[in-house]
DNA sequence: GTCTATAGCTGGATAGAC
DNA sequence: GTCTATCCAGCTATAGAC
């Protein structure tokens, strides 16, 4: 499996440079917005010159796969880590709210990877698979509460990707949608889960194990 | 401002052929993207030269300003239409079904109305003021139902705009969330609205899908 | 791998004849 | 008002020297 030792470090030197220009790239689209990504922005913000880039991806839309297959890690990176508790409530809305901050507080990474604003572009099946993931691991948080109803599963989906819509377009920045994932949670579990637990109407805290 | 006839009659002429362009252009951005609408494309479906286009408007982001207006008025229209009914809880229905309706049935409307994508457009104060009424209307159902706290109100607009989210970027044409609309009103309901009056239907129990 | 230089294209917008 | 013709800016991508 090891390489000689010049192929390791030219690979090494390679992986890095297109690290950098990915990254050269998330600051252009944060000033820029999504669809506003040029090359030559970007060779400027890389320090380098246009054709340099061809020298590491095949076109733009590559470069975009390229940042659509590092959110989605980093998504997956922010959903599957451990959760400090067992209780299935608190893991639900400890799920909602890493989801609704990972995008609320990045806006252009939120539009790659899950609205589909860029023409013509597809993320290749490697970079998507983790997103695939991510949505599997949702479906076995609510499980957790005694949701399984594909009908519940997508209520799920509107009322969280709702919350990330409002606090994007209309509070940017703040968090006067994101600090409403608790309350949502209480109201969708009241409703979607089938031994309704007592749930007080404020964010206080609450006796766990009562539902099971 | 010509008042004489000839006048009248010219700039009925200018209207209409205004309105032309405009219905030209509303049919461009839903084969190409709103952010897909060039001038040399929307002359040729409008039957003209592009120089023609600047007889009518002054420049690009001033046609996006009319389609703007326009549909302001279309979504004020649908909005407040009158509501068959007295029943608060009805009215509430029928107003996020009609929202949620006219948003998923043309998405680069709702992508002109609602989300900000088009890069250094920002509509002209005449043709923002019928949406911040709407959004007043849809405050007005809510208080109906004794919803009138801001942190509801707030999660009511994040409710209403998942569903639409949802159902554009996962089932763009079908209805797997517009449907989901009696539900999620029954589910806010129920944990937003006071102590439930002796008079009304609280007492007959909420059941999935059945429409009244 | 990185550069200079540029091809090849498409965009918004305008000049000026009619 | 509408046209032909065009300007000029910006874009992606490539050729070829070093």
């Amino acid at each position: 499996m090891v390489k000689d030792e010049v192929g390791d470090w030219r690979e090494g030197r390679r992986r890095s440079a297109r690290e950098a220009i990915v990254e050269a790239a998330w600051a252009a689209v944060r000033g820029e917005g999504l669809a506003g990504l040029t090359m030559r922005d970007l060779a400027r913000r890389a320090g380098v010159t246009p054709p340099t880039l061809y020298a590491y991806f095949e076109s733009k839309h590559d470069i975009y796969d390229a940042m659509f297959g590092q959110a989605a890690a980093e998504f997956t990176a922010v959903i599957t880590a451990p959760y400090p508790t067992d209780d299935p409530r608190e893991i639900l809305i400890t799920g909602a709210r890493r989801f609704v901050e990972f995008c609320a507080t990045d806006p252009p990474r939120y539009q790659l990877l899950f609205q589909r604003t860029i023409p013509g572009f597809e993320p290749s099946p490697e970079s998507y698979a983790p997103a695939v993931e991510a949505l599997a691991s949702s479906h076995r948080r609510l499980a957790l509460n005694g949701v399984t109803a594909p009908r519940h599963q997508d209520m799920w989906t509107a009322l969280v990707t709702g919350l990330v819509d409002q606090q994007i377009s209309n509070d940017p920045g703040g968090e006067r949608w994101t600090r409403l994932v608790e309350e949502m949670v209480d109201m969708f579990l009241a409703h979607c889960a089938p031994a309704p637990r007592s749930t007080t109407r404020k964010a206080s805290p609450r006796q766990k194990g009562t539902r099971s």
